[in-house]
DNA sequence: TCAAGTTGTCTAATATCATAGACAACTTGA
DNA sequence: TCAAGTTGTCTATGATATTAGACAACTTGA
């Protein structure tokens, strides 16, 4: 212990475990690697081992690190910070992160209106529809799948332009609309399936997070209704209150 | 004492500490007002006298208060934060903590260069060179008088030039080069000497913190090279070690 | 199976942090 | 001059932080 680090009036717990978390926020330690272990961080810090526990518990109970008795303390694959808003597009909340959006489409097919999804987009039942399935990653890592549904009549061909644009928002753009937003977002939970698990790259039997909503244009016509399923360890909804 | 303050892992001296710079920094307690007292302190923080005493200790100690037995404890002038980095101008440092930046040019002569200068330069011993003396201040508060050379080959008429401008940027800008960086900076410090205290309105025998200083262009060709001389009371270099 | 290395959990001693109270020394304004 | 209010200094006590050592429980790879 340092003179410096004595007059600081930040414990030394503090210290590590700020040393620790710039490392993972900065790349030096990737989500899902193991971190040094407890000694050799003490000594890279020229502190006691129950000095760093400390520092790695304070991180644990903020779910950035996860230790594993007898192998090592691990990095969190970091929890994806999600808004709900009305205007943010996947793209955006993944870049704002630091990290690389990317989109996959897995297929596009034509089926009937179900009641329910002729309500939400305003058509009438067993009108037909082009239904769009992808999934979108930040970096390497499967974030969510999404089934997506818009009239076939108004937006003919949307799959294939899907496939080359990667966005919805492009596709809309590719029919003249500019401007678009959320009318409605619900949101709940499940166990993922056996086809969405594979997708995922999550094991079975692991949560999800099913948010069901409804995009509009300027004038309130709905435009697609989306059910997405997100991997709910590598994603937290975050609801602003101003 | 909170919960949240124990989990903290910053001493509530420091906490306390950190809020009075802050009000020193945003204005709430202006240079050379009075604080409220160690007892009144001890309230708003709802902490006890003796911890308020350790921040101020602390404060006093970094020179931004100064306490009076029997009176009180009054913020002192303000010292300039200012970072050393590659990339900021004086006018963004001072601008950034709210004061107006001035400079205002004392005097620009021919000189040839002695083997130093030439050196620094890439240039040869004996090579004409432009001199030119500029004092720049914060507010109407004196800070810091710099002699800067320039090859005269390569920045014919440059003195006239920063009279008009007031900005070595600027100057930089007249001929073309609009991106540069600061290849090296040394910093020692020394006594005033009678002219710079006469410049800087510092009494005799005060110390002066002297900055030398080489610009070099994105080629990494010298450009400029300085010497800076800042009133120690009212300046703070700041390194950030990331 | 075993050795080496890991995290988890104890006990213990020392240093620092924070609180509490009392009083001295000093300044200010009535 | 004096009372009120200020900072300076001392003692004392309990809580927290940090270090130190030992051992258990577990994982990993040879």
């Amino acid at each position: 212990m340092t003179a410096q680090d004595m007059a600081s009036g930040v414990a030394l717990w503090r210290q590590v475990a700020d040393g620790i978390e710039r490392g993972i926020a900065n790349g030096t330690f990737a989500g899902g690697e193991r971190l040094p272990g407890e000694m050799e961080i003490a000594e890279t810090y020229r502190v006691n081992r129950h000095t760093v526990r400390r520092a790695l518990a304070m991180l644990a109970e903020r779910g950035l690190v996860r230790a594993e008795r007898g192998s090592g303390t691990y990095v969190e694959t970091q929890r994806l910070a999600y808004p709900l808003r009305s205007r943010t597009r996947f793209s955006e909340i993944v870049g704002a992160g630091g990290r690389e959006p990317r989109g996959q489409l897995i297929g596009a097919t034509e089926e009937h209106a179900t009641r329910e999804l002729a309500r939400q987009l305003d058509l009438k039942t067993g009108a037909p529809l082009i239904r769009i399935e992808a999934l979108r990653l930040a970096d390497r890592t499967p974030i969510c799948v999404g089934t997506t549904w818009l009239a076939a009549e108004r937006f003919p061909g949307a799959g294939r332009i899907y496939e080359r644009a990667r966005s919805m928002t492009k596709v809309l753009e590719h029919y003249g609309i500019r401007d678009y937003r959320r009318a409605s977002t619900h949101v709940t939970a499940a166990i993922v399936d056996a086809t969405d698990a594979a997708r995922l790259d999550l094991a079975l039997g692991r949560p999800i997070l099913v948010v069901d909503s409804t995009d509009i244009d300027a004038d309130g016509t709905p435009l697609l209704t989306t059910r997405a399923r997100f991997a709910a360890e590598r994603v937290e909804f975050v609801i602003e209150n101003n």
